[in-house]
DNA sequence: CTGGGGAAGGGGCCC
DNA sequence: TGGGCCCCTTCCCCA
């Protein structure tokens, strides 16, 4: 794609098999319940020749192993990124015996993320298009959570280290840190609740339905569904509701307030997720799109901006780009390839110069399940 | 199928 | 410290 543009690497794949870094295979999370924040990383790491791992400080000095069958273990793992370059990559991956081990090639300090590098044809070999890219673009990837060094810990004891930093407090308030996760809380309190998230503990239970929850007020909150009880009214309509984030929902309603604005058109939205499906159909779009077709599909621009009136037959605006469409639809549907994606027929293909329907892109047909992660729009 | 509204759960901040 | 509160998210349903 934009190669060209990226760092050149320094170490193909023979020099990484020389230098002995081992590859683990990047898998989606096996744990669905986790936490959001982790979910969202999508990285779990997988060893498959051993059960241990061996984490060595700098100095080859081993540092403590790891069990990887326990989740809780393997878990942090998950974040190491890929570095955008061996300019910037910090760890390496290797395999030593039968035991995966991870040796720093840089002083590591707290806040810094573990980058791994693990090439580009080797992303390429793994056949994870979107970690090629990802190491083609010359600016380095979004980590979302920088690993403390601390937090490789776990439940190993705290020991000291020579040379490492004081713990955490910058700007004279004092943070308390996850040692799993490496969050920060301003309390030890909320830090203590924090943890539930990582230990499963949920306290607080329903005498009605049983089910648990990690805070007292989500019980409360909980109660309602009971009860039946809305105790917060919209003063506009006099509708009722169980929560106060639902009623601020609803008064966007009212307000008119459409927070959520799509980058890509004009569309607006009162909630995010709607923003998110929205996008999700750009993304399909994009897929789709024949190089030559301008940006936007009318079709989509059409409804995202010009929503429907209830009641009113259809948008006068859009009628001829759906008769093409349609025309568009009918023809496509005699060549090969297509019938997969069958449900988008207003955003079917179509080159306005020279007026015929263009193929989708070779390949592109995949199952629509795959579309799951488009890049997680910030 | 897409857009839109609501119910409910969960995490974190603040007093 | 922890309860209250806010925000965000997911899921579900309906037009
Ligand atoms: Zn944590
Ligand atoms: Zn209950
Ligand atoms: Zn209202």
């Amino acid at each position: 794609m934009r190669g060209e543009t990226s760092p050149v690497p320094r170490w193909r794949d023979a020099d990484l098999e020389a230098r002995c870094t081992y590859v683990v295979k990047d898998q989606p999370p096996a744990r669905p319940h986790l936490p959001r924040t982790q979910a969202s990383l999508g990285r779990t790491l997988a060893f498959p020749r051993s059960h241990t791992s061996e984490v060595y400080a700098p100095g080859a000095q081993l540092h403590h192993v790891l069990d990887t069958r326990d989740l809780r273990c393997r878990d942090w793992m998950r974040y190491i990124n890929p570095a955008p370059g061996t300019a910037a990559q910090n760890l390496v991956a290797c395999q030593h015996d039968r035991n995966i081990c991870f040796y720093a090639l840089a002083p590591i300090l707290p806040g810094a993320e573990l980058l791994m590098w693990p090439g580009r044809e080797v992303a390429q070999r793994l056949q994870c298009p979107a970690l090629a890219a990802k190491l083609a673009q010359p600016q380095r990837p979004t980590s979302r959570l920088a690993l403390q060094l601390d937090a490789v810990n776990l439940s190993m004891p705290k020991t000291p280290r020579p040379g490492a930093l004081p713990p955490k407090k910058q700007s004279s308030r004092p943070k308390y840190e996850c040692n799993i996760c490496a969050k920060t809380f301003g309390q030890l309190s909320n830090l203590k609740v924090h943890l539930r998230v990582h230990s499963g503990e949920r306290p607080f239970q329903c005498p009605i339905c049983k089910k648990r929850f990690t805070q007292l007020a989500h019980l409360q909150k909980h109660r309602l569904v009971h009860t039946g009880e809305k105790p917060h009214e919209c003063l506009v309509c006099h509708k009722r509701f169980s929560s106060t984030s639902n009623l601020k929902t609803h008064l966007r309603l009212h307000s008119g307030e459409k927070p959520y604005q799509c980058p890509l058109c004009p569309g607006r939205f009162t909630q995010q997720v709607h923003l998110r499906l929205h996008r999700r159909l750009h993304e399909l779009e994009r897929r789709h799109r024949c190089p030559h077709l301008h940006p936007l599909s009318l079709a989509l621009h059409q409804r995202a901006c010009h929503p429907r009136v209830p009641g009113a037959t259809h948008d006068f605006g859009l009628e001829g780009e759906r008769a093409d469409a349609s025309q568009a639809a009918g023809l496509a549907d005699s060549l090969p390839q297509r019938g997969a994606e069958r449900g988008t027929p207003g955003l079917l293909l179509m080159d306005k110069a020279s007026g015929s329907a263009l193929l989708p892109l070779p390949r592109y047909g995949l199952p629509v399940k795959q579309e799951a992660s488009p890049m997680q729009p910030a």
